[in-house]
DNA sequence: ACCTTTGTTAACCATTTGGTTAAACTAAAT
DNA sequence: ATTTAGTTTAACCAAATGGTTAACAAAGGT
């Protein structure tokens, strides 16, 4: 028989409930809606998937699994804190413009099902900050760095990174932006935002 | 007859719809839940509110104004932009402490649905933060700020109060932080993100 | 050739869910 | 006391939804 009839149906299934469920979330998409999405008959997604909730963290993990070693490498080169900012910043607004839903979709199930976050931490590689804090400590230490923690370092690079694309219909809506300038800010920030944390924070 | 026999049942409709919309968002929400949790029987939701939309509307209006109003006014104060980052910041995160689900579900509804922002701006007050961008742009030309555009500052602000907020999980996650230590963190936070700003903005 | 395994489909099922209806109830007005 | 108007409930309904089943098709080994 085949396991590669039409290209693998496992995967096109996982593809179609990729796309469907970062856009509606797990309580707002239909099977039915993935089965359609994915061209097959819906009964196919129980035979490979048993269930919408296995379906589901199936799609969870792989989309973690996309965001989450990015942050490790990033914050665990050989480079200057500031490097990892510039770095970080400039990475990282590339890549989510390549995958809108991405952030919204993790934090939004997160919120769901907080629990959720043990599973991943217990088999997945999960970003280290401990490399990261150390290394703002002896940079702040040395006079480098005005004094701050690292925790509160990384919070504020993420959410200062994130938050726009989270929050982007929220922010449109505040500023009165059309979709062309409001890229067009996102675009900026590639470097803005690595300049506003690098002043804040260079003694 | 009676309009107020048990205290109003319109406004226990409303209430129970609340807490169980800013939880369990649009599509999470059942309606015998929320009837549940109102101690009425099901068909009374539809009585007052006809509908499962028209009352979830009810309720993401009833939220939007208790947070729009408040960016609004301390946007619009004859203070330095200095000073309007600290009390934002400051009552900003007080006031979200003790509605902890309310950016989250806006942000989530917004995204589900970002046409409701216009009904939104149709019929209400919402913040407008001209003033605040020109104020930035004077404040730079005399050299009391360092350049930057009101635009990006704004949403430089935002995002560091409210992203940890929307994304809690996923920081605990990520820094593999209790409760106790996170809530500590969001509390430093209160002074920290406005030094954070103001350091990096000051000439 | 035939039998086993794997993949695929259409039809079906039980439950959940938003919404409706008609009757019962309550209290004020006449 | 009776009418009247608003309020509340239990029972009901149709559609949607996650999931199952049984029959069938296509390989592939023997």
């Amino acid at each position: 028989m085949t396991k590669t009839k039409d290209q693998n149906t496992e995967e096109q299934i996982l593809n179609a409930a990729k796309s469907v469920f970062e856009r509606k979330g797990m309580v707002g998409s239909r099977m039915q809606e993935i089965a359609d999405e994915a061209g097959i008959n819906k009964a196919m997604l129980h035979y490979y998937y048993r269930s919408k909730q296995l379906l589901f963290e199936a799609v969870f993990k792989s989309a973690f699994m996309l965001l989450s070693p990015q942050l490790n490498k990033v914050l665990n080169e050989d480079t200057s804190v500031e490097e990892k900012i510039r770095k970080f910043t400039s990475n990282y607004i590339s890549f989510i413009s390549k995958h809108p839903y991405l952030p919204n979709f993790i934090i939004q199930e997160l919120n769901r099902n907080p629990e959720f976050i043990e599973k991943l931490f217990s088999e997945g590689r999960f970003p280290n900050i401990k490399k990261f804090k150390t290394q703002v400590a002896i940079e702040v230490e040395k006079g480098i760095l005005r004094p701050i923690t690292g925790e509160q370092l990384f919070i504020n690079l993420i959410s200062l990174n994130i938050f726009p694309f989270v929050a982007t219909p929220l922010i449109k809506g505040f500023m009165r932006l059309d979709d062309k300038t409001f890229k067009q800010l996102m675009e900026d920030r590639k470097t803005e935002v690595a300049n506003f944390i690098i002043n804040s924070i260079k003694a």
